[in-house]
Order: structure tokens, then sequence, then C-alpha cells
DNA sequence: TGTTTTATTGATTGACGAGTCAATTAAGAA
DNA sequence: TTCTTAATTGACTCGTCAATCAATAAAACA
């Protein structure tokens, strides 16, 4: 009983079920039908809209990104303080919307694909380069010429807290990921203006 | 052409094969035969000495871990100066050996199946605990109460540079690993002993 | 010498899964 | 009403791959 103007409800669906999919699997072991299923629909139909396995985990990708961006995009919005702005970033990170144990697994999985795909690479890419250049224009006010390598040390920190979360049993422990950044972010900051 | 005593060269050979195939693809969809061709024998023979691809896997991650850990062990072997301890072991994360862009891949690869195979979450966290508590007593006579806290973002800090490692297009930025996470470790003594 | 044990493989099985396709349904256009 | 077009699926094809097995070859042993 067709309906018309399904694609782009079919199309989130499908993502959104991609994610959990994944996520619920801990794994890209996950087939089409499965996320069909749980998109309540047929796997021909994700074949339908997406064409292939690696494009409908391309758009779950894309999706992932463009979520974590706006909700960084609103948390800056009206921010000007600079210290207070790197806090709003870092905790942006450890939000639960980005930071649920689903999505975290997708992403680690995401992150791991992208050493087979470019195209997965190149997505990586561009959403790293946001972070560290947010990083950058906060820190170079508070520390001049040391922002750079700050910012590096900061993304890697993240990453990892990221990475380490996904494989933590208990529950999501935001709070104390968000404590370590900032921890490290004031020493950083408090030796930076010193020198 | 049965030569006797065959079975521990071919469980090594095999296991080298796996972390070489795992690191060359990026990714553990390898196939029994592909490994057991770079090894040179046949998939049966794999089958026959380690009983199934899991098992495999899970001897390959094994071996990483305890290569990671003699070498480790190695460089701290005679050191007594907390400040001198702390730095061979972050040296010895980012040693040429462990840290080539096959095995960073197959490490990290082996970190994400973790999510699927308890008995690899159990290796894995069996290696944290040992890094921690290396990290945890030559920070003690630095700091104090707050080695705890500073093993804890170290490790997150290793893990996120070793990510970012697997990524990278170019050659391997093992020094610049270990300046970052010896600066923190700098800043973070330093702050601790003026506590 | 014949028998057992270890090493080894080619061939086979059985399952599973991505992608294709022809067929069905209904909404809108002519 | 008739035609076109979007939505949707069940059934099918074609590969691939883990795992098994029966067979072979050569040590060691009796």
């Amino acid at each position: 009983m067709p309906k018309l103007g399904m694609e782009p409800i079919r199309r989130q669906t499908l993502v959104a079920a991609t994610i959990a999919e994944i996520g619920a699997a801990g794994s890209l072991e996950v087939t089409m039908s499965q996320i069909a299923r749980r998109a309540g629909v047929s796997s021909a139909l994700a074949h339908h809209y997406f064409g292939s396995k690696d494009k409908l985990f391309l758009a779950a990708m894309r999706t992932v990104l463009t979520d974590f961006g706006t909700e960084a995009r609103e948390a800056l919005a009206g921010q000007t303080d600079p210290q207070a702005r790197l806090r709003a970033i870092v905790q942006t990170c450890f939000a639960p919307a980005s930071f649920r144990p689903g999505v975290v697994a997708a992403w680690l999985n995401f992150y791991v694909h992208a050493l087979n795909s470019d195209a997965t690479l190149r997505l990586l890419r561009l959403y790293r380069r946001r972070l560290h250049s947010n990083l950058v224009h906060d820190l170079r006010p508070l520390v001049g010429a040391q922002a750079e390598e700050i910012a590096e040390t900061t993304g890697a920190l993240i990453d990892g807290l990221y990475i380490r979360q996904a494989l933590k049993s208990d529950g999501p422990l935001a709070d104390a990921a968000v404590r370590h950044v900032m921890a490290y972010l004031d020493l950083a900051i408090a030796a930076g203006s010193r020198a």
C-alpha cells in the first residue's frame, strides 16, 4: 500500500536501524536483513534506497557525525569566553546523545572501518579537523603558540576515553570523562599562560 | 612429508600470519585460507591446530599482548628512578615492535572485537590492568594520591594516540606520541608535587 | 616387517548473505 | 477510466567461507 513521499522517512528509519543494529551487535557484521527487519521493511527496500550495504553504512556514519556537529554548534551558540567554550566542546563530546553505549560502539566500528574505506576515512578526517580547529580557536587566546599541541593531545585523549567507554561494563561515565579532559586542559592552560 | 615436532612451529607461523593478514586487511574479515596461504599451509591445517577461527584470533591477540609485556619488562629491568621508569613504560608503548602500522591495525581490530568476545575482553582487561598498575606504582612516589587519576588519563591518552596512529597515512609518529604523553606527565607531576 | 602415530591436504558440505528481479499494490495524472 | 510512476516485497542467484573428512605420506615403534 504505497503512500507517496516515503523515501526520506525510509532513509531515516533505515539509518537509525543501522546504527542501532551495529551498536547492539558491537560489530559491522550485521546483515541487511537484520537492519531491514529492525526498520520494519524488507531487505530489498534497503537495497532499493541505498544501493549497497557500504553506502548504507556511510550514510549512517554521516548521520552520527552530523548529529554530533549540530549538538556542538548549539552548545557553542552565544558562548564567547574561551574557557567556557572549551568546556562546552568537551561536554558535547560526552553528552548523552553521542555517548550512549550503542552509539559509541557504532562510532568505534566506523572508526576501524576507515582503515578499509576511503570514503569513511574522509568523513572521519572532516570531523576531526572540525574538532581540532574549534579547540585551537579557543586555546589560542589562552596559550598562544602551544594551542596546536594542546589541541592535538586533547583530541587523542577524547578518542581514548571514547574507546574505553565502549568497553566499560558499568554505566556511562560521562562526568568522569569530562573531568579527565578538563583537568588536563586546566593544567595545560595554567602552564601555557605562565610561560 | 611429515617431520615430527611441527606443532609449535606451525602454531607460531600461523599466529604470525594471522596478525600480518589482519594488519594488511585492516579488518578481521580475513579468511582462514588467506591466513593459511600466508603461512604456507592448507586451511585444513589451521583448523587442525586451532580448532576454529575464533581460537586462532584469540591466540594471535594473546601473542600481541605477550610480546608487548615482554618488551615492557625488559625496558624496566634495572631502572629504579620513578621518572625514568615512567618514560620507559611510555616509550615501550610506542616502540617499533608494537607500533608498526600492521600491528596497530590488528590491535585496534582486536580491541573492537572485545565488544563481542568475552575471552578477548578478559585478555584486554588483563593488559590494561598491568599498564595501569605499572603507572601507578611509579607515579605514587611523585604525586601520592593523585596517582590513580593520572594513570587513568595516561592510559586513555595512550589508547587515543594508538587509534590515531592507525589512521595516519604518513609514517610512524612514535616520537611525537611519546612527546605528547611525556608532556602531559610532566605537567601532571609538577602540579601534583606542588600540591 | 607391520602397526601406530603425527603431519598434511584436496575435496566436499552446509549455511549464510549480498544483491537482483519480476510481480503486486495503490496513488496521482491524463 | 486508463496510464504512469512510486513503494514494496518474496523468491531466487551466485559467491564465499568455516568446518569436516577421508585419504596419503612418513616417521617412530613393535
